[in-house]
Parts: structure tokens; C-alpha cells; sequence
DNA sequence: AACACAGTTCTATCTAACAGAACTTATGCG
DNA sequence: CGCATAAGTTCTGTTAGATAGAACTGTGTT
């Protein structure tokens, strides 16, 4: 290998570079943004522009982008199909999502699950609260590891687990990750994964105190042993 | 090299092929699949299984597949990710207009997207046929749910729908409504909340007699089908 | 009218993507 | 148990085709 431009960010090995940066524009998309015109993709991903322009004839070829009349690039419905297709493959949801919803209504909170990924954490599932005033995390939404209820159950109930961890559940978060957000989480335990997320319940501060969390505490619990006898994994006795 | 020119032979022109056959490995995956070997993916695509191999390396730096113990590829993360963005950037009126617009065109007619209100319906959007006489209805009015076109779609499409529900699309209603009035509807699905309205095409009764109607009726399948789509619902094959 | 800026087209150059053979594990089957 | 066959992986010479960047068009602003 001759050197070659001093650009290249990703450098590494294996791949293909004109995926890379295909894939690297439709990453660019964050949550909030609705469309991105070209200039704003080349100012994101750091390609030519015209480069941008053959590389997204092939990604509205594949529906993950639409071009609208106004030339802004939108994210297309492929990518929903394949969101849909991937949250299914998990036959998880199946189990998890009626526990959710047995919990926000039973708690009044909005009630979610945590899968990790990586250093982070996303929002596999979740089942809003009714209540005017409440969280808003979305399905796929991705939030730090090391921050929040769900984030410390998912660090601390990774490897082997004492039972004092266990005697520390539900873990609570008051304004950590959030100012105005409190949460409580317990992990849920997989037959053949082990660990393979962590149900939580969050919302206000104000609705989320000491006393009202104690209150919170025992269904999480139950739901946490449930959901994890389901999947065959268990909590100790 | 010789002469550029000549060679617009294959003019599946424009985008970049690697791009193409990556996002033909992702696309692929079908409802059902839950995790695809390399010999798979080769047979589907018919693609190489050594440029598979490379492309997937990309494809699994984005998030978009995993590699699973037993070498079988499954979908990844980022998918769910980018496919609840998209579900939160669809502004409905976006996708709705242009498809009134066409169709307002196309048949020379007024179209409307008529959506539940509790026991009423309400026009949410409208484009207004440029011709003189014309019936007029404006976004925001609220019409009874049981008489008119747009009426009985969003109350026979509102639960379960069999496939002679889906036979006799477009619904019609001639002077009922209105004594001078008439229309053809179809339904709109969404992913999430199913049925989500109804398209329908209106005017005077001189001319929508059976004949003009049936020659309105593909066009307004065909808009039915392709919104539906675009918001992740779907017509039967 | 002149400017600035977004989007688009075009092309010579040379990278890096490709096909396919060769090789190394796994899996089945008699 | 061992032979057969298929799955997965690595490697390489060739050249297709992806790239950078200049040039161009169109649109809105002062």
C-alpha cells in the first residue's frame, strides 16, 4: 500500500469504501432531523458533493432515501420495513411487549426496555404513559451506557452477578441522565444469552420520589422474574 | 476509455454498483428471515460469496448486519434505529399533498384525505379541482361518518378487513351526502396505527356517473396503495 | 446587475472492486 | 469411521468504474 491521500477518517481495513460512504450519509441523519439538503450531508459526512450525488441514486434506488421536491434528502420507507423485520427477528418483542404494558398500567408510567449495544444502550421497546407530562424516549433511540436506571443495570448485571446486587433492585436514577427524569430498572436474564436487558419504568421528577418509586419497586420486580422465566433465564430465589 | 460516449448500454445508469449489491444483501431479508448464511445470501443475490464477504464487512461496521456465533447473518440495530426515525419525521401532510395533488390532476376532480373523528370525519386536506363547478368542502369540515364515499371507507376498513372488502375498492356514493354530489374512496394504512384515513375524489353528479368513476378507479388505487406503502401499510397483492 | 451559493454535469486518472481459483474448515452419509 | 460434499475464507491479477475537482446552471438576494 502506497500511502494514499492523507483523507481518509476511516483508513481501517476490510469493507468497501463506497459503502462506507453511502452508509456513512444515511448515518448521518440524527433524531430531529427531518430532511438534510446536499450541501448539509457534504458538510456532515465530509464527501464531495458530487460524489454525495451518485452515491444516493443508489440509496433512493433502495428506498432509504427519498429526494423531495424541495432537492432535501429524507430518510426512506425501506428503512422502515428493515427496522420492523429486525425488531421481529428478536422474537423478544413478542414477551416483552405485554409486560410493558401490564406495567405502565399498573405503575401509571411509561415503561421501557433496554437492550446494550456496544457502549451504548437503545430503546428496544417502550409503551408510553398516558399522562400528560411525561419522558419521551422513542423505539431505537440510543442512550449512554453509563447514565440512567437501565444504563446501570445493564453495566452492573453484565458478568457474574452477587446477591447483594440483587438485593440493590430495583436500581433508581433522579435526574442523572436528565435533570427533570427519574427512573427505576431491573435487568431481565435470557436462557441462552444471560443478561439480555433491562426493563424500566421513568417519568417526571416529581412523580418519580423515593416513596413513589418504594411503591414502583415490587412490580418491576415481579415483571423483571416474569419476563426473564419466560426466556428461561431466573433470578435467585 | 476509447469512446465514453457510446457505452450507455446498460444505463441501469447512475448510482454506484457496490452500493447497489450491499443494499441488495440487506434487502434480501424477507418477513420470516431470521438469520441467512453466506451460501443463502449468495443463491438470493447471486452475488459471489467472496464479494458478499467484503460487502458485509461494511455493512456490519454500520450496524446494518451482525454476525452471529454460527456464521449466519442477521439484521443489526442501526435498521431499527433509522426505521423509528423515519416513523417520527412522516409528517402525514408531506406524503398526502403531493398524492392530491397527482390525483387532482390526473382525474380533473377534487380529492380530499378524510380522517376519524370520533363519530365524524374531518377533511384534513383538500386540493381543489380547477374546474367551475366543483363541489366544496374545506380542510377542517366536519362531515358525518355515515353518509359520502370517504364515510363508509373509514368505517368498514376500521377493524379487521377481508379480501372482498378489498374487492370492491374504490367505495362509491352518488347523491347521498349530498342530493347533487358524488364521490369514490379508497383507505390509507400505516404501519403503527392502521387505517389512517381515506383519499377520495368528489364532485358534481354530471360527472361522476359509473362510467367517469370506473375510469377514476385505478388511479385512486393506485394512490391508496402507494401512500399506504410510503407509510408502511399495505393493500393485499 | 452583480453576487453568492446550492445543485448538477463532466472527465482524466488511478484506486480499489471484482471474478474466480485455491484453500480450509464443517457437515452429512453410507 | 472415513469419504464426499458443501460451507466458509483467503488471495491475486486485471480493469471496470469510483473518485476529485473543475466547470456549469439555476435561483434568490442586495
Amino acid at each position: 500500500m502506497t500511502d494514499a491521500k492523507a483523507n481518509t477518517t476511516t483508513a481501517s481495513s476490510g469493507g468497501v469504501e463506497s459503502v462506507d460512504r453511502a452508509l456513512s450519509i444515511v448515518g448521518c441523519f440524527q433524531a430531529g432531523d427531518h430532511a438534510l439538503s446536499l450541501t448539509e450531508i457534504a458538510a456532515r459526512t465530509g464527501l464531495y458533493k458530487s460524489t454525495i450525488l451518485r452515491l444516493t441514486v443508489s440509496l433512493e434506488k433502495a428506498g432509504y432515501l427519498v429526494r423531495h421536491q424541495d432537492k432535501s434528502y429524507r430518510l426512506g420507507p425501506e428503512l422502515m420495513r428493515l427496522g420492523g423485520l429486525y425488531q421481529r427477528s428478536l422474537r423478544l418483542e413478542d414477551h416483552v411487549r405485554p409486560v410493558l404494558r401490564q406495567l405502565m398500567r399498573e405503575s401509571g408510567e411509561s415503561a421501557s426496555f433496554f437492550r446494550r449495544e456496544g457502549a451504548w444502550r437503545i430503546c428496544a421497546f417502550r409503551e408510553d404513559s398516558t399522562q400528560a407530562i411525561r419522558d419521551h424516549v422513542h423505539e431505537g433511540d440510543r442512550l449512554p451506557l453509563d447514565r440512567g436506571a437501565a444504563g446501570h443495570v445493564l453495566s452492573r448485571f453484565a458478568g457474574t452477578v452477587s446477591a447483594a446486587d440483587f438485593a440493590a433492585l430495583p436500581l433508581r436514577s433522579f435526574g442523572e441522565r436528565e435533570s427533570e427524569t427519574g427512573a427505576a430498572a431491573v435487568p431481565v436474564f435470557s436462557q441462552r444469552e444471560g443478561l439480555v436487558g433491562a426493563l424500566t419504568l421513568s417519568g417526571p421528577l416529581t412523580r418519580f420520589t423515593e416513596d413513589r418509586v418504594a411503591v414502583m419497586a415490587p412490580l418491576l420486580l415481579a415483571a423483571g422474574r416474569r419476563l426473564s422465566e419466560t426466556l428461561g433465564g431466573h433470578y435467585p430465589a
